[in-house]
DNA sequence: CTGCAACGATAAGCCGCGCTTATCATTCCC
DNA sequence: GGGAATGATAAGCGCGGCTTATCGTTGCAG
């Protein structure tokens, strides 16, 4: 049995005449018999009772008419809903934020993502990079904002730009260099140091690193999980430590103020990160955006 | 897209194996690989990302994997289900009672056919025979049990006999006759009866009339609508009725007694109707079931 | 690092089957 | 009773899906 049958058989059901059923299918009436034919044999049941006057469903019949319809329309959605996946309309995202960018370029690439494409489910979840890089690789995601130099882990993997972030340094209130408004680098070179692990994002802290100290080594004095408990750390005097423009605007503590640096400011850049090989249409789409929105 | 395409594409889905798929298949390896390729184009998507050394599925490959085999279990039910009323072993078969006969060999036909195909829902009425062989001619019913003969109504229908059951008089608790165990024909002859509308069972008031009442005419005093008003109408003392056996062994009244006749005694036939021209396998079954049970 | 085995793609050819046109058989209806 | 309508049958043809043979790439072992 083939949906060639079902197809036959069902508009013949429905006209109960062979002849303008024929004409629908845009075949020859002849070929049409032939095939209810053949599927009456293969089924080993009458499926129309016919004299050459009249045709009529057998019980049978209905049954199948029934069933053959739902087929068909089955099929029919099946089709529709691989080709939307296909042009990559439908289906699953799955990406990953960098924890060190809050609402910014990536939000603005995603939610435009999100409403040209509402039949796209996007998961996505706030990632170290360098856990990012990991899930990419083992294909457990699509794509994923990251911190940039990615090293030689992303070998399989294409980046696009998205632009650059100033550093905020973030001191206790009662510091020394909470009275200017803008810092030097140079005013950091010898402070106490409160930071994350560095091997959760090499590229974050590497720039960071970098960018203000140079090739001097920073006083590392605490390491803290996430941004929350660094922030409690400078608050109790622990030390100072340096964030994200865009992690300084929805972070809030008291007893620290945040300050930037004097132009030209260091930044750490942000970039989108996906398999070069990854071929899927709806990654395509999902670059198509991210193209147009990035700086 | 064709069913062989699904067939094709889930057993190297399943498998991601294009050599064992076929295997499993039953073909040459090159026409799955052509197979699927067609599929693809058909679809204008790539199911299966397959490279020399490993097949894996494409997001659009894993929701039509969903999709496929479903159809293909609904194409497989479709057919069972198909062949199972074509045997007549699953459907549905609208059948009717005669009103004047209760229990006897008619359920245990409908019983018997009932536990035999369990498949089979038995949709069963009670009618007068009148309305049973319009319902048959128009092919609202599939089988009934009626009272014979059916005249000239039923030139499309065959019949089978399953037998006579004896009238009962059913009278006053008072009535003269009541002190005999059994009566003669001729007691009834001057007798005031009770009846039913005649039109509506041609074949039992004819039997019971002639049978009973030979060619003299019966004196009807009252018309009822059916057995229950008959008996009110007896008890009341309007006349006498005549009911079959099978009808009396369910009907009680306060206030009347039933008779049967001498030997012989008169007697109305139980027939089996249906289309002659009815080829289904479900009717078939049902005759092999009621030709057994007949006497 | 080289050779082999595994595996999917490609090439070429063949055969069945699903289509075509032509015609027949039956039945309804004027 | 004859013609129109309708489904079945017959005969032929061409496409498509199958076959076998072969290639190209890649992972792996010695």
């Amino acid at each position: 049995m083939e949906l060639r049958h079902l197809r036959h058989f069902t508009a013949v059901a429905r006209t109960l005449h062979f002849g303008r059923a024929a004409a629908a299918l845009h075949i020859a009436q002849p070929a049409l018999s032939q095939s209810v034919r053949s599927l009456e044999t293969a089924l080993g049941v009458r499926l129309l009772e016919r004299t050459n006057r009249r045709v009529e469903l057998s019980q049978a019949g209905r049954a199948l008419l029934e069933d053959a319809e739902a087929v068909l329309a089955h099929v029919e959605r099946a089709q529709t809903r691989v080709r939307l996946i296909g042009e990559g309309r439908a289906g699953r995202l799955r990406m990953a934020y960098t924890r060190s960018a809050s609402e910014g370029i990536s939000t603005r690439i995603v939610d435009a993502f999100r409403s040209a494409h509402p039949g796209v489910v996007v998961e996505i979840d706030t990632l170290y990079t360098s856990r990012s890089l990991e899930a990419l690789a083992q294909g457990r995601l699509d794509a994923a904002f990251v911190r940039p130099p990615l090293g030689a882990v992303a070998v399989a993997l294409s980046t696009l730009e998205l632009g650059h972030e100033p550093f905020v340094v973030v001191m206790p209130a009662g510091h020394r260099l909470a009275r200017r408004r803008r810092l030097r680098r140079s005013d950091l070179h010898d402070a106490p140091l409160v930071t994350g692990a560095r091997e959760r994002g090499p590229g974050f802290f590497g720039t960071m690193f970098e960018s203000i100290w140079g090739d001097r080594t920073p006083d590392v004095v605490r390491i803290e999980a996430d941004e929350e408990h660094m922030l409690r750390a400078v608050a109790a005097g622990v030390g100072i430590t340096v964030i994200t423009e865009s992690r300084s605007r929805l972070l809030r503590r008291p007893g620290v103020v945040m300050r930037r640096f004097e132009a030209p400011e260091p930044t750490v850049p942000l970039a989108l990160a996906w398999r070069s090989a990854d071929a899927s249409p709806m990654l395509a789409r999902f670059l198509e955006t991210a193209r147009a929105l990035a700086p």
